[in-house]
DNA sequence: GGAGCCAATAATGTCGACACTCGCTACATC
DNA sequence: GATGTAGCGAGTGTCGACATTATTGGCTCC
């Protein structure tokens, strides 16, 4: 739904055209990709394929398995050690947030909570607004190191297929968790701003450890 | 210091042949970058060095000015920001290290203290002892998002020129605060190693800041 | 003398072809 | 029937050439 041309896609493009194939699921976790297969699919060489391809290895969404390249899969262990880290850097972007946001930021932040009240029923909207608001959170943090790191971790949750918030009755509790880091922000409480990143971070792991032990096909 | 043979370097050699060029300073930050030089200087053809240069993007070694490529830089801002992310992510490496550390990775750390008093007098051995203390204390965490967060910190770093062991005295003190985190982490004390390492890491940023303070040529 | 335009140039973006390696299959040998 | 082996793809690694585009330098015109 990005660009409606059907020009040539470009190199730079080639990544954000895999990336989706892989959100899409076209490519699942496991999957090996094959740079001429690609290349065919997305009409252009193996060139723009390969730095493309470069790239995503860089940032452990695709991994070796001998000579190719696989979708990398998250087992429960890293998903685990992924939402450890996801934890801190969040915490800590928004003890930033709640030093260094300026107050239009704060207001954009609370809109945004405001907003998705409307939308507690539409799950893939919530979805789509949630990472919204997470963004702007991490760039509230005015730490370009920071938000690059957590640009990482997304990335990599992107290999999890459900969010949290498809689960029901999670999307206004998460709306509640999202206010409380607001007002937190909003007060510079910096303390209490990380502690409601966490809790919130908290219950979505375990929303999601829930709904995917629910899951099991034994 | 790395192969012996002369055979030509293969793709993955490139990009480490790039990095040591920077880190050796042939390549300063603010250089750039030109495909067509870097591949007749290591002798290979542009594609290889093309796909090194994205993956050194893509960790923020290099950036774009226009359309040409250039060795990051950090400038003051870019630098405190940089030190809270990693005080943060190594703070939890120590946190996590004391929780999970095996007895033995603990013994290699305390073994790497204990080397490391004989050697106080060479800034150099010391620094890269140092790299390889703080790469054993990541691992030490069982974390592999965490290790590979803190790797792409660490190359970060790379793009400042000196490490702050080198100023006068500073080689004593650094050890005695190792020393504190790994009998914190021994002790399976988790917030105090975290503290230990919040103190290490300030103590180092205090010592960076006054000398690039008293370097400034004005 | 300065501003704007045009051409030459240098560097990047892309391509198709070739080289090389690894795994597989089919065959022969024991 | 099992095992070794030779040939054969499939796929990646690398290359040189061409296309495209920014930049720079010079030139003209005001």
């Amino acid at each position: 739904m990005s660009t409606l041309a059907t020009s040539r896609p470009t190199q730079r493009d080639a990544y954000g055209l895999i990336l989706e194939a892989i959100d899409v699921g076209i490519y699942k976790p496991g999957s090996r990709l094959v740079e001429s297969e690609l290349a065919e699919r997305f009409g252009v060489s193996r060139t723009p394929i390969r730095e493309a391809l470069q790239r995503l290895e860089t940032q452990s969404l695709l991994t070796r398995d001998g000579r190719s390249l696989i979708v990398a899969s998250l087992d429960h262990n890293q998903m685990a050690e992924l939402y450890v880290v996801r934890t801190e850097l969040e915490g800590l972007a928004a003890r930033l947030a709640a030093q260094h946001a300026s107050v239009e930021e704060v207001n954009v932040l609370q809109q945004m909570v405001d907003a998705d009240r409307m939308r507690v029923s539409d799950a893939a909207a919530l979805a789509r607004s949630n990472k919204r608001f997470h963004k702007q959170l991490h760039l509230a943090s005015h730490n370009r190191f920071l938000v690059q790191q957590l640009d990482l971790v997304y990335r990599s949750m992107a290999l999890l297929a459900t969010t949290s918030l498809a689960v029901e009755g999670r999307g206004p509790v998460a709306l509640d968790e999202h206010q409380a880091i607001v007002t937190a922000i909003s007060d510079r409480d910096g303390a209490l701003a990380y502690e409601a990143v966490k809790q919130h971070l908290s219950q979505a792991f375990v929303t999601r450890l829930k709904h995917d032990a629910g899951e099991q096909s034994w």
